[in-house]
DNA sequence: TATGGATATGCGGATTATCATATATTAATA
DNA sequence: TATTAATATATGATAATCCGCATATCCATA
């Protein structure tokens, strides 16, 4: 992946929350993500499966749920910057009511298993 | 500027190498610009002006002469991001080829006022 | 095998990006 | 003032992007 097109996946709102929060949780579903961003689960999962498609992104299947990463093996100049973006929008409202709602539906013990 | 409205900014080849230049060189005119990434003088001018109006470039007259630089006042998270990415992309072809085509034409000495 | 939850994809429409070409604007100078 | 170099903008065509909605697929389990 070349750094333009690194960045054109990073240019995205809705792609640029679900990294976000992949690079603070480590592994997340889809309607884990669906939930948090507060968006159509369609929406989600296209701009999963484009930045799966652009090497950004390694997903897992564990029974009924697709886990989505950060794809370890990305070039190493990719990671800093993931990190500095991570640290700059941390303290943005818009991630802070993203992480809220994840944390909230991972709390409920009848969707304890998932959704 | 949102951090993905910076990275749409970088989504472009050409806006990309522009800056990676501008990150390296510190202030360059429209027609060197133009020289070293050897692409239509319009194309440059547009993507200069897109940069501009979106806060990452700022252009000062001098002369015939306008002169863009990163602008000095962008968000903190911003400058590491740059810094990351001009040492992502030195060793490339692409730019050492742009970068070889600034410095053959500033040391032409019939053109070296500028253009 | 039938059902339901989780995820992915097909499709049409609206918006936006990018480009090449031609032309306008600005500033220096003859 | 006429000309020329440097830069910006207008125009029209093509392509890319994003979305909502509907539907398909995949998997677990009754």
């Amino acid at each position: 992946m070349t750094p333009a097109q690194f960045f054109k996946c990073l240019s995205d709102e809705t792609r640029l929350r679900c990294v976000a929060l992949l690079q603070k949780q480590g592994k997340l579903c889809v309607c884990e993500l669906t939930a948090a961003l507060d968006v159509p689960q369609p929406k989600i999962s296209r701009h999963l499966a484009l930045l799966r498609q652009q090497g950004l992104l390694l997903d897992s299947r564990e029974g009924q749920w697709v886990y989505y990463q950060i794809n370890p093996t990305l070039s190493g100049w990719a990671f800093p910057i993931l990190e500095n973006t991570l640290a700059a929008i941390e303290n943005n409202s818009t991630f802070q009511a993203d992480f809220e709602r994840l944390q909230v539906m991972k709390t409920k013990p009848e969707l304890a298993v998932c959704c």
